[in-house]
DNA sequence: CTGAAAGCGCTAACAT
DNA sequence: ATGTTAGCGCTTTCAG
């Protein structure tokens, strides 16, 4: 077993105020930068501070001061682009201010949402949360608002809370129309998850967004071309599969995430067909690896996104707080090479 | 400003204590289950505790106990598909064990290592830490020796601690023999760093390797065939670029990650070059991607990694503590279609 | 501008 | 098996 910190040769506030000459709470205003402590007195405790590498404990501050400088991510995997470019975004700016970054993977199940459902005191452990792509239940949304915990969500909104995000509808008729102008009438959609009882918002929108354009531009809605693909690689190649092999194929696919996107474009190459060819492909993201195989997608700036609502989460937590309610982040089409007229 | 969260309708500890009409202390016991509680009262507290939904205050008996049931993960980069599983990997053993897991992202200049030198009491805010591909300088590891954090490496070895990872001169020796079965004699290598004077142990070990196996078929090693990569797609796709616009270009190229590889990938098909005709490719990792486009790799189960030093820092932390001092994970040459004869 | 002192909520001896 | 009590190291009134 791992010995604990050697206890003992760590200063504490006191070892600071004794050597400074001071009591323990002008050494406290003068490490937090509290005004009503004399410009010397402010100096010579630095430099007592720093020679003594003094360093406030988290634990006792958070104790006595009820706050803990540090937030939670809350994503449903922590292993894929989207997610990590968001928390790679909400550290940097999260470090940058002072503030610890706890992730956690919570899933749809109950079992796997006790961080959300106050299950976990989250709420006495970080000061704030940023949800992405997760939908709250409405009792966790209430808990939350009556524990008072600072909110912000990328992806959904949450109704109360700030949330930055893109508008998903137009992603799904950019992609639909894009395809449409191309001249494809048979277009396939991979979307989320199989049966989720609980779906979120994203792709149901996305789905609305491809449909209202299709019916905008008189094509009939065919459910033997809509196929769940999980949002993962490997999902998108079983989607694929499900579309390609069909008796009446589509000859374009529009892939709700440029990593299903990927698992199409695997499986087509699995199975001899060529993109744009005999399928186009359009994606959603402008994944890092898009470019790579020419893949025509809806760039959004997703590490931006999780920036920004670090931002949000900390304006919240310590800003002037102008409580802003909803972010839209931009989208562009980028047509590459994975599209091309029927 | 957000409403700190509303005090005083949490319960505490004394709530419980009251309700159940026991002290404090049994009250502590029985919930965290040590000995010494009759059943009959434990069951009884239990039942007060879940009424009142009650939850220890972390910071509290963090506090009182000294350990916060919170690790840390240092890596280089967030967004990048390797440090993202071994992220995903950790978090999942730790979140099953109850301990919370905060990332942080940590940079060669001192100015980003704050969190490593000590200059941030992490020791004061996690019971452990796993560094993910990043090398300690001397002070730093001193630092922690000495203060006792429980560490865990995965990737490069730090002495005195567990480390996790593979043999990377095997990985070096695999790829280029590969490369030199096939024939080919002038060969990339795509490397990681331009010129960090701190380059670590990886990307150096695989050169290594690379250059043992390159030696033992009698070939010369050509100083124009290196090029870094900075183990970014990009990256790859700048190093594809000086390699194969050179004056004698390779036949083939080794980039020491897949997410290189793919950079390569990206540039052969900007440039119009074909692979494997017109250069064959290997990278290292097989990453979701690489079957994508048929990429020949060396493959680790980086997820793996992440889950096993967990668990070797959990262990650390709380097991039986038979000290494991390096656990080497497996690789495997994967021959996809990216590479050919010459 | 500075100090004294009362907690913050819990854990861990030490008693009983 | 259970209770008492002294802290853990800091923040924050409230006095001075």
């Amino acid at each position: 077993v791992h010995q604990p910190p050697t206890p003992g040769h760590r200063s504490t506030i006191e070892d600071v105020a004794a050597a400074a000459g001071v009591s323990v709470a002008t050494v406290s205003r003068a490490l937090r930068g509290l005004p009503n402590v004399a410009a010397s007195t402010r100096e010579r405790i630095h430099e007592v501070a720093t020679t003594l590498s003094y360093r406030a404990d988290p634990a006792a501050s958070r104790l006595a001061a009820g706050r803990s400088r540090s937030i939670a991510v809350a994503v449903p995997m922590l292993n894929t682009w989207y997610f990590s470019q968001v928390v790679a975004g909400a550290e940097a700016v999260c470090a940058e201010a002072g503030y610890d970054t706890i992730v956690a993977g919570v899933g749809h199940d109950r079992a796997e949402r006790s961080i959300l459902d106050g299950s976990s005191a989250l709420h006495r452990r970080v000061d704030g949360l940023i949800l992405v792509d997760v939908s709250l239940f409405d009792t966790e949304l209430e808990f939350h608002r009556s524990t008072g915990l600072a909110l912000v969500s990328v992806g959904a909104r949450q109704i109360g809370f700030p949330s930055i995000g893109i508008d998903d509808v137009e992603v799904g008729r950019l992609a639909a129309q894009h395809l449409i102008d191309l001249g494809h009438r048979r277009i396939g959609l991979i979307h989320g998850a199989t049966e989720d009882p609980f779906d979120f918002e994203v792709p149901l929108l996305r789905q609305q967004g491809f449909e209202s354009a299709m019916r905008a531009a008189g094509i009939e809605l065919d459910p033997a071309l809509y196929a769940p693909g999980d949002f993962t690689v490997d999902g998108g190649a079983r989607a694929a599969a499900q579309l390609l092999d069909s008796a009446d194929p589509p000859t374009a696919i529009f892939a709700m995430a440029d990593e299903m996107a990927f698992g199409v474009a695997r499986y087509a190459r699995e199975r001899g067909l060529r993109i744009p060819e005999d399928v186009s492909l359009v994606g959603v993201d402008d994944h890092d690896f898009a470019p790579v195989i020419g893949l025509t997608t809806i760039r959004q700036h997703v590490e931006e996104h999780g920036t920004t609502a670090a931002r949000l989460l900390l304006n919240d937590l310590e800003g002037d707080g102008a409580p802003i309610e909803r972010v839209n982040a931009p989208i562009e089409l980028i047509v590459r090479s994975s599209t091309s007229t029927r």
